[in-house]
DNA sequence: CTTATATTGTGAAACAAATAGCAACACCAC
DNA sequence: GTGGTGTTGCTATTTGTTTCACAATATAAG
């Protein structure tokens, strides 16, 4: 089943607010619901379910624990997904505290840095290697996914070693654009894009 | 001039590389030298061009001063626009170190926080304030764009004193999705949800 | 039982974005 | 000059995503 981007984006975030819906008590949610919670339309919520194909009851809506399951089983891995953070800086380091423990099958695992006051420490609550040590580290712990917050001059040298020691995807807060081959995913976010594209619009 | 959001996106990227080229001494570039860079097609690169009524040279490609002078004059405002963080955390923070100085236009003003550690304070290079000063700072200063990194269980409430304050942009860090008036523009990106894409993506 | 209401599920239309294809043109080599 | 090459600019097409419109269905009320 290929799903589209922007629903697997919409899926991760219905789970999240699911995951609320049952700590509140609810069992049931209707499309409308879920939409409003989410700031879009309830067809779209519909669209989405019909993709992964997942059927509500008429008239009480969604079943949330039977649709957390069912995202559960198209987003994560029975064996779970290791993560590293590859430059421990500022925004390396608030990556790594925001996202402990938010997740079951994701686990940031270790940290990589080029400076010796960080290194061979844990930092943040995860072990901070010598970026010298990545491609060992990668393969001892099967890590699939990075997250590349080191300096732009840096950003390609690094990225090329990710690939080589079989990272999978990437996710690039860097200001530098990256390449990648097919079988490497990429998602891409910059701070300075996003704040011009608003600055863009709020000007017109 | 109506331009989609992802042309605006890469008018923002291409002006980035530009300028690194400029300090290069080069003074043309070919549609094809400029998608490389961005990994992208040509075509996209002429393309996105055409959007902004920019002619090249057929022989000699681009200037890149006029160029980047036209992005300018699309994305930029004469008199700029000032920008805060609301949320003074690891995440604030870093935005904070990361986008100081990084453009012209572009200023972030003040930060906002509820520790009164933090506030009436400079951190990280711009005074903070206590978030209660929000809207009198927002007035005398002419914010316009916000940064929003506060803790989940703030978010809507500080978004909604953000849009009674006048702020027109919010580019929204927080994990909770928001909903906004016409007039207001919004940005999200949650780490959760990008990690979560690639694990999706990596898995199959 | 019948009707009214609220919901899901989905084909079709509309919209947005990326890609392909090609004419027009400038330059170079000869 | 003339032909070859490499480039832009633009139209048409394809692809991906969202929205519309409505049939089907379950429930509740009369």
């Amino acid at each position: 089943m290929e799903l589209p981007g922007k629903t697997v984006e919409r899926l991760s975030q219905y789970r999240r607010i699911l995951y609320d819906s049952i700590r509140e008590g609810k069992n049931y949610i209707y499309s409308h619901e879920l939409a409003k919670m989410m700031n879009l339309t309830s067809v779209q919520v519909r669209r989405d379910l019909m993709l992964i194909g997942y059927s509500g009851s008429q008239s009480k809506g969604y079943v949330i624990k039977d649709l957390v399951a069912l995202i559960g089983k198209i987003i994560d891995s029975d064996q779970g997904q290791h993560i590293i953070i590859v430059g421990m800086g500022n925004l390396g380091r608030a990556i790594t505290s925001y996202f402990a423990g938010k997740r079951d099958k994701l686990v940031i695992v270790a940290a990589f840095d080029n400076d010796l006051q960080k290194t061979d420490r844990i930092v943040a609550g995860i072990p901070c290697y010598h970026i010298n040590k990545l491609r060992e580290v990668v393969e001892a712990e099967k890590v699939s996914i990075a997250v590349l917050t080191v300096a732009p001059e840096a950003t390609h040298d690094v990225a090329k070693k990710l690939m080589e020691a079989g990272v999978k995807g990437i996710l690039n807060y860097t200001s530098v654009p990256l390449t990648v081959p097919p079988d490497v995913y990429l998602e891409e976010y910059d701070i300075v894009t996003s704040l011009e594209k608003l600055a863009y619009l709020v000007k017109s």
